[in-house]
RNA sequence: CGAGUAAGCCGGACAGCCGCGUGCGUCAUAUGCCGAAAGGCGGCGCAUGAGGAAAGUCCGAGCUCCACAGGGCAAGGAUAACGGGUAACGCCCGCCGAAGGCGACUUCAGGAAAAGUGCAACAGAGAUAUACCGCCUCGAAGGUUUUAUUUUAGCAGUAAGUCGAUAAAAUGUCGCUUGUAUCUUUCAAACCCGGCGAAAGCCUGCUUUUGCCGGAAGAGGAGGAGCAGCGACACAAACGAGACUUGGUGCUUUAGCAGCAAGUCGAUAAAAUGUCGCUUGCUCCGACGAGGUAAGGGUGGAAACGUGAGGUAAGAGCUCACGGGUGAGCAGGGAACUGACUCAUCCUGCAAACUCUAUCCGGAGCAACACCGCAUAGGAGAACAUUAAGGUCGGCCCGGCUGUUCUCGGGAAGGUGGCUAAAGCGUCGUGGCAACACGCCGCGUAGAUAGAUGGCUGUCUAAGACAGAACUCGGCUUACAGACUUACUCGCUUU
RNA sequence: GGAGAAGUACUCAAGCUGGUCGAAGAGGCGCCCCUGCUAAGGGCGUAGGUCGCGAAAGCGGUGCGGGAGUUCGAAUCUCCCCUUCUCCG
């Protein structure tokens, strides 16, 4: 994840939640909004309702590696925060993955090459 | 072989590729990038990287702050047979007692009820003490009936003789609710009838189906009364004087029986009257009243320790014998405790009711706390003075602080530290029944801060459960697929 | 991560120094009054969860978040779990 900072502060997150675009599907969430800088800042949101500590823990880490591997189909300059929904508890890698494209595609945030 | 009991141990492994946190080494750079600032930020290599419960946060400690964390008092809280282990504990080990199990073994908040207070609903006569019934003593209004059987223990006088006991029945009162299905009240499905409406069918005014309302009917349920049944109690005991004749009346085949009227006889010293009993003593029952008693009484978790005898008006640990509990003494044991004997005996249960006894505990928590940075209120440090009152100091007291001047300087959000070597783990030896302690040797084992273990592929296997460190340890509790080891118990079979 | 509080009918709740308690009270539900109609307001009445038997009426068991314990007896006292909520930079 070399072009990818997290986004950690409260603020942040409540900023993109009001002024970003979002599209959802049974699975996740996404929300995205352009940031004007170089490189991409993703933020990961599990709640308690998904399930116990490691629930949470490995939908986040699935969620993460789905992200690792298609980094570089993303266009740099956005602020994203994936959104795990309860569903996400029993989803495989694979359906994590298909969704997170999915969700992307339709809010314009992957190069074309890649389409 | 099967069924169990206890203790321990494991909680997937290996290989390849891509990726993450931390540490070390090395290369590189930065007058750079992010940020207001403090501060942070790269590549490569090597090493290392979640649990038995990391969980619940139920106990005990370290550590930090509350000026000191010191002494005393009060309140509050905790623990609770006994001995030991431990840094400490509410934990662990051993042992005692109680309960459970055929047994291996398991479970127990298991001090004191003989210091005191309190509570024990309902039921029951009575709940820690009671006289409601009963039993006994004294006084006392008063005193149902019939039949059958058996027997002669007792049976004062006038004055004769019969009476008693047992059983059954009638009658009355109370209780039980077993039966009956006689009456009654209420609820009530189906069947039936009528009215109104709807739908369908056609033969167009009938049929079928159905809804609502009313009537009738009520299988059965519940309650009450009656009857039957069952049980308990009362109806007792002693003594008695009426008899005969005639008449008529009623019942009746007569005999006879019932009662009425008149007369005669009997009881009184006499007469009169014209009654059916009277007198004295004893005895039985007894509404009710006074007292004694703690044997018995459908209750209750619990009823003055239990059984038998003596004793008494009736009774009572009132006395005695045997037995149980408790306390003291004696003996054994380190102690809880155990034991036979002696003496005493205030003998229901509850202290997870108050309380008493013994021991322990100051409070808060790493989001503590320290430092850096940052605008306003606040505040901090140093020096000097004061400590009377008042105020304040994380319960109160002892005790501390308070005022003035000078200097520094800023809550929230942010960064760095706290942060991991620790009462640590393992082998062996010694001591100890054990928990555990000591010694030697070896290992040194995550440290994040929106929070590191993931993805893909292959092999092995039965491999799937509960589940993710957040300052750190010692325990406890709770969740958990399955695999393994050791010891022991019971049953069956074979030898 | 740490520290606390609460849980009772469909809802809000009282009862929590143990006893005739399975339940006070209110909302709710049904009927009536008021109004052209509705709401609000007023009056009267009513069942309470769940399991079994039964056509219904009714009868019995169980039930105060769940499970154990103490006690003759637990909504109440004690312990262990579960769920919900609040606070701490």
């Amino acid at each position: 994840m070399k072009n990818t900072v997290s986004v950690k502060k409260n603020k942040d997150f409540r900023l993109i939640y009001k002024r970003g675009k979002s599209s959802v599907s049974p699975v996740l969430a996404l929300y995205a909004r352009k940031n004007k800088k170089p490189s991409n800042r993703i933020g990961i949101t599990v709640s308690t309702k998904v399930g116990k500590a490691v629930v949470r823990n490995r939908v986040r880490r699935r969620i993460r590696e789905a992200y690792r591997i298609n980094e570089k189909s993303f266009l740099p300059g956005y602020d994203i925060i994936i959104v795990s929904r309860v569903r996400a508890a029993k989803a495989s890698f694979r359906e994590i993955e298909k969704n997170l494209l999915e969700l992307s595609a339709r809010l314009g945030l992957l190069s074309e090459e890649q389409e």
